[in-house]
DNA sequence: ATAAACTAACCTAACGTTTGTTTGGGTTAT
DNA sequence: ATAACCCAAACAAACGTTAGGTTAGTTTAT
């Protein structure tokens, strides 16, 4: 009878559950395993401190919850970036321009993988390639094999997302620098850029209108 | 003449405010502001926690001078990775070759810099550009104006260091990967790799042995 | 059909610990 | 003696976590 705290009664199916791990994605993603407490997580929900217990063992159990949630979330679509159509050169060619439009529009998920790069822990990046990176990752190196085999094709995956992803993981610093324009951010305008410089290099377009020297590097 | 503590006496000119940002700097990249204690710090560095607010204001006040001073530590080895000989190609060259070494060898300063990265707090990213790499990166996008004007500048420079940064960012979780071999982590062949993607492109040396057609792209 | 037992979900209140920080006093060099 | 340096002890607040109780819906026994 009594009308007192927010929504308590309806849960069908863990909707409790799901409310918490959308909340602590969003929260752990921000300020990381540190920075977020139980209190702050149970407050933003609307529930209370103790019934997170309830549904997990303790704050290092809904934190690989959260972590499991988010790449299961982002599981289905990840996969779907590498196509099956085209010449393995276009599967490519799609593949950054998907990735860079994927990346440019998460909000939470990247962080997250960002923080266990740097967190460093070995246990959990076994998990995050298992569930999450290793399927993709193998289809890439399939791909770039059937293209070149000029270059190491784990060395040319990593590359490639690296290219891909600094753009990214600069966005907010990079309004800083002096050349700075907005439209280094679009994801399109970024796809093209990586797409160019991965196929043809700085000297696949420029060399020949320049003819400048490739050489006296140490590059064979 | 009490010989009760560690190691107090001696303190010839900021001696202890050193060894705690040294210190500091070391536990703030390995676990994050939120992952390190006051008492923690004071304890490592062999000092008692009050002694902190002697020489810091507070502890966010001593992360930013741990982050001045990781700056300054590294400012000078920076701007010297710009080398002024040799045509722009080999200058660039020679930069993606001194970079991949540099990193390599880094232990703290560049896993504060990514946290810094992902805490997206603006006023910080402003010092870490004005202090660090607002100089460098001027430098960079003058060297690659110079090679080529396919490209955005910006964007290129963007490019060029996430191409080399993923290679030593990805180190830990990449030995979960199925082609993963320790050969890839070593620097120098890392620089290899990078020079010869980023001047060639994989269609810069393989379009020529395979034939393959780079075209049906939206590449221009 | 209805009462009893069970259960999952949530709460209030508090436990003991750790947190950042302060106070106030002491030591050492100038 | 003045200033810089350092410490032991304590502060309030926040932390993760637990014990115990209330509710409501479901199952079982009669």
């Amino acid at each position: 009878m009594t009308e007192k705290s927010a929504a308590p009664v309806d849960n069908p199916a863990g909707k409790t559950r799901t409310a918490v791990l959308e909340k602590a994605l969003e929260l752990f993603a921000e300020t990381g395993f540190n920075g977020v407490s139980m209190r702050r997580i149970a407050q933003e929900v609307g529930i209370n401190p103790a019934t997170l217990y309830h549904h997990f063992a303790h704050k290092e159990d809904l934190y690989e919850q959260v972590l499991r949630f988010a790449y299961a979330e982002q599981a289905a679509q990840f996969s779907a970036l590498v196509s099956t159509e085209g010449t393995p050169l276009t599967q490519l060619g799609e593949f950054i321009r998907e990735f860079a439009l994927y990346i440019a529009k998460d909000q939470y998920f990247f962080r997250m993988v960002k923080r266990e790069q740097l967190e460093r822990n070995n246990e959990r990046q076994k998990i995050l390639v298992d569930l999450l990176f290793g399927k993709q990752y193998e289809a890439m190196v399939r791909s770039v094999s059937r293209v070149t085999q000029d270059f190491d094709a784990h060395m040319l995956v990593t590359s490639l997302l690296g290219l891909v992803l600094h753009h990214y993981e600069t966005r907010h610093m990079r309004q800083f620098f002096a050349q700075y324009a907005p439209s280094q951010d679009d994801p399109e305008i970024v796809a093209d850029h990586c797409s160019r410089l991965f196929f043809f290099g700085i000297q696949g377009e420029a060399a020949t209108l320049q003819g400048a020297d490739p050489t006296t590097q140490p590059l064979g």
